[in-house]
RNA sequence: GGGGUCGUAGCUCAGCGGGAGAGCGCUGCCUUCGCACGGCAGAGGUCGUGGGUUCAAAUCCCAUCGACUCCA
């Protein structure tokens, strides 16, 4: 039975929740990003994202509880979407959260004073699942909440134990759960508490992190102990509205309603077609929240995840019957429903329409093609009477273009064809094993690291005083040679020097490494590359061109600084083409890599289509403003927290330390960046953009050079056209008219020269015709002849024309040039006589030292003996006459 | 990061070592009061780009650019 307390509005329990727990001290923390700062993971997916680092101890929050409903997007269940009561894609979490201050006692008796008293759950609809060796949570809900015992199941790790991974803090949780009656279970004898159907709903998970697990997988207890608990709104939301499912309440349903309507189909006649309208319904909260955040549809990770999603949406608007475009329709709703909680939403709107209508435009496109292939292959299948899709198909349809496997099934089983599926999910893991293998190559060398971290552990981090210095004097402290450790170095080796302290800039954020020397009365070190294999440590990687080195040594550690120089350009420069771009093309351009060298920079971005020429030259120009305005870049040192909150640019899935560094130009651009970064902007002197490119869908690169590298360019392209007004002898001005006007001319003369050479033909013909050997038989003539000159493209023509002249025949041309080619034509009409055009022309080629071939009555060849052409066209002569002739008699 | 497929006329594509083609669209003419249909004639191509192999490359090989797509 449904068990229904008043129609509660989902905005009305999400302000009870969150103002429940600001009553009791907990800090109101707003919903982060979709993307989180954390690069182990590619989507928020729980409340306790944002809070990661203060449960890990990384930052000091400055509060020790809080409070969130946090967006989530998770999609490790999607195929269950839309088939149960409770799986959703994207949902708020409603959670409290304490950072080393209260603990179980008091988490459990919130949640209970909030669900029982302030909501009015009925406790006979409540259970309370606690970790089976957690005494002390079976305690508070005993003794100190008054949970009767038989309302508190015991369960195993798999569900009540929690942990972020491998290592690091973890604990056991206790879990509220509503029974909705056994109408909503499975209906199995076994069917109870943690069971997979939808009659036991998880509500609530109280996580107690109270241990840190070391990587041998022991157990140690925290100092500070944390509260993590996390509420679905939806499901609370159903609860409270008494609602079958996720799906009727009021953060949904009118979504439902809305694809109802657009599609012409009742919500509740059929199982098939409510899962699709579920699924539409959910999928269209998450692409819509997804592409808010900045994230576009792409063929690589989190992109990936949103096509996915976007595309799976289609794909169910398909099945209910609607063939046109719909999406755009749905955010409208999503926005209508949502964007009072998500004012971005309304911010975003067009945008957000327009990237989802491309997505299903393109997606169509993807559905032709694999739709053609799949019935080019049945009717393959049917003429060969075979009744199977081989597994190579259904992957190649899969893989390559696109076309979901349960469209090829459900199409080849429509059509009574049955699929190797098997042999699809060998190919899969193929594939998958093909690039787990390839993720491994990267990075360092397990030896290497190992020395590396002995030279870490003994002499500490390298400081980095580049910022303010080129050069410096210090001590070398550790060298290594051949991935070991060394004493010294001589002349000719090549060595890696970690030094006291450094002004050479490691590779990092896309800037490459600095170069230079190290330099004392007895060595002169060259530094060809500088890295950082482990956090803190610098390499300095190089050739000993003069001398000895030994650890102790005091050297001048000099950096190439014209070198450096040209990358500071380069470097601040890209903040501006970030800046620019946001400005011409909008805010979802953002940055998603970059590469910063001396020569030339790189920057590669989110958009979702070519930028025009137009938009590349605004965006060239807005740079090259901002250049001119010579204004001041500042860089400093300050807490994530501050930076956070001036709106600095940080790059998401990079891991940031508590202190950064913001570089600043003027009050324009704000960016975290550990690079080096000029002055002030006139430094830069010039920004040509040289590139634009595509890198993946929705990704686009901009290559561009900056200061004595654009002036270089500059002066190069007035070369050229110096040049080319030279050739073209006219100035500057007149270059454009006057190749307009020359190419105009050559198209007149080639139009002119085809003209004649049709008439030269005639007269190539009777020139021929003067000088051939023609032998006359009773049934037809043989013509050999040789005629230099004429162009490869004519060949075939003449040889036709001359056949003309002596029908019915054969007729052999060699034309001698470089190489000899050949042409054989033959009568059609004498091919029942056994004459072969490809045959003859191949004995003939094969004098030539070649071959050929053709059609029975039309065929060329050719060689490169040019000294046995006229044997060749014996050859072919004798053979043609003996064949005509064998007939005859 | 690792794979796969595709780049041929304005569009959709066929051809996959020896004549660069089809359908639609376009232009003109015939038919019609006019349009659609139909008939006839025609224009339109660096076969993505650059190398290589070959007597011969749209076709095979390599590189490169572009589009699509799967896996991580």
């Amino acid at each position: 039975m449904i068990w229904r307390k008043e129609d509660l509005r989902s905005k009305e329990i999400k302000e009870k929740f969150l103002s429940f727990f600001q009553e009791r001290g907990h800090r109101l923390v707003e919903s982060s990003s979709l993307i989180p700062d954390d690069p182990t993971l590619l989507l928020t997916n729980a409340g306790m994202v944002q809070f990661k680092p203060y449960f890990l101890g990384e930052l000091q929050p400055d509060f020790t509880r809080a409070t969130s409903s946090q967006k989530c997007v998770r999609t490790t269940d999607i195929d269950k979407v839309g088939h149960t009561a409770r799986h959703l894609t994207f949902f708020e979490m409603l959670g409290n959260f304490s950072f080393g201050d209260y603990y179980k006692e008091e988490a459990a008796l919130w949640a209970w004073e909030f669900l029982v008293e302030t909501l009015g759950l009925p406790l006979e609809h409540l259970y309370f699942s606690i970790y089976e060796e957690d005494e002390e949570a079976f305690q508070v809900w005993r003794d100190r909440v008054g949970v009767p015992e038989e309302r508190i199941v015991r369960l195993g790790m798999e569900d009540n134990f929690w942990d972020m991974g491998v290592t690091g803090p973890c604990g056991p949780c206790s879990e509220i759960i509503y029974d909705q009656g056994p109408e909503y279970g499975c209906g199995r004898e076994e069917c109870q508490i943690g069971c997979d159907c939808d009659r036991y709903l998880e509500l609530w998970n109280l996580v107690f992190m109270q241990y840190h697990r070391d990587e041998k997988g022991e157990l140690h207890p925290l100092p500070k102990k944390n509260i993590d608990t996390g509420m679905g709104l939806e499901r609370l939301a159903a609860v409270l509205q008494g609602c079958p499912s996720n799906f009727e309440t009021d953060l949904i349903k009118p979504l439902i309603e809305g694809m109802e309507e657009l599609a012409g189909i009742p919500y509740g006649h059929s199982d098939k077609r409510d899962t699709s309208l579920k699924i539409i319904a959910d999928h269209s909260r998450a692409m819509a929240f997804l592409i808010n955040d900045g994230i576009l549809p792409s063929n690589e990770e989190r992109g990936y995840i949103l096509r996915r999603i976007i595309r799976r949406a289609v794909r169910h608007g398909r099945l209910l019957g609607v063939e046109e475009i719909f999406l755009p329709r749905m955010m409208e709703l999503v926005i209508e429903l949502m964007g009072e909680d998500y004012p971005d939403l309304r911010k975003n709107h067009a945008f957000i329409k327009s990237i989802v209508r491309s997505e299903e435009e393109r997606f169509s496109q993807t559905l032709r093609a694999g739709l053609a292939y799949l019935e080019e292959s049945l009717r393959d299948l049917e003429t060969k009477g075979e009744r199977s899709l081989s597994g190579e198909a259904v992957f190649h349809l899969h893989d390559t273009l696109g076309f979901p496997l349960e469209l090829t099934r459900e199409i080849a089983l429509e059509q009574g064809f049955a699929l190797d599926e098997q042999g699809f999910a060998v190919l899969m893991e193929e594939q998958r094993e093909r690039a787990r293998r390839a993720r491994v190559e990267e990075g360092y060398s397990v030896v290497e690291k190992e020395v590396y971290l002995e030279v870490l552990e003994n002499y500490g981090e390298t400081p980095f005083d580049g910022y303010s210095l080129d050069e410096l004097k210090t001590r070398v402290v550790a060298l290594v040679e051949k991935d070991r450790v060394a004493a010294s170095a001589s002349e000719g080796e090549e060595v890696e020097v970690f030094l006291e302290r450094t002004p050479f800039y490691a590779e990092m954020g896309g800037q490459v490494g600095d170069r230079g020397w190290l330099l004392s009365d007895k060595v002169e070190v060259l530094v060809e590359d500088t890295k950082s294999p482990l956090k803190g440590l610098v390499v300095h990687r190089g050739k000993i061109k003069k001398g000895n080195i030994e650890v102790g040594d005091e050297v001048i550690a000099r950096v190439d600084s014209r070198r450096r120089d040209s990358i500071r350009r380069n470097h601040t420069a890209t903040h501006l083409i970030h800046w620019a771009l946001r400005q011409v093309l909008g805010e979802h351009a953002k940055q998603a890599g970059s590469l910063v060298e001396d020569a030339r920079l790189r920057f590669d971005f989110t958009h979702f289509a070519p930028m025009t020429p137009e938009e590349l030259k605004e965006t060239e120009a807005k740079v090259n403003q901002l250049i001119m305005a010579d204004l001041p870049v500042r860089a400093y040192v300050t807490t994530y927290e501050y930076a956070r909150s001036i709106d600095a640019i940080a790059l998401f899935g990079e891991k940031y330390e508590e202190h950064v560094r913001v570089v600043e130009v003027d009050e324009i651009s704000r960016e975290l960046c550990g690079g080096t970064h000029v002055g002030r902007t006139g430094e830069i002197g010039l920004c040509l953009f040289t590139s634009e490119s595509g890198i993946g869908s929705n990704l686009r690169r901009i290559e561009a050079v900056t200061g004595e590298y654009a002036y270089k360019r500059v002066s190069g392209y007035r070369e050229l056209l110096d040049e080319i007004s030279r050739l073209t002898k006219t100035d500057e001005a007149r270059i454009l008219p006057r190749l307009e006007k020359m190419i105009q001319q050559l198209k007149a003369f080639e139009d002119e020269l085809e003209k004649r050479s049709k008439l030269s033909l005639g007269e190539a013909l009777e020139q021929l015709m003067a000088k051939a050997e023609v032998w006359s038989g009773d049934q037809a003539k043989v013509l050999t002849a040789r005629k230099d000159g004429v162009p490869s493209v004519q060949l075939r023509d003449l040889a036709e024309r001359t056949l003309g002249h002596i029908e019915p025949g054969v007729v052999a041309i060699a034309v001698a040039g470089e190489k000899v080619e050949l042409v054989v034509a033959v009568s059609k009409s004498l091919l029942p006589l056994g004459l072969n055009a490809v045959e003859l022309v191949r004995e003939g080629a094969r004098v030539l030292g070649g071959g050929g071939g053709g059609r029975p009555d039309m065929a060329v060849g050719g060689g490169s003996r040019l000294e046995s052409v006229d044997q060749a066209l014996r050859v072919i002569r004798e053979k043609a006459i003996s064949i005509i002739e064998g007939k005859d008699a």
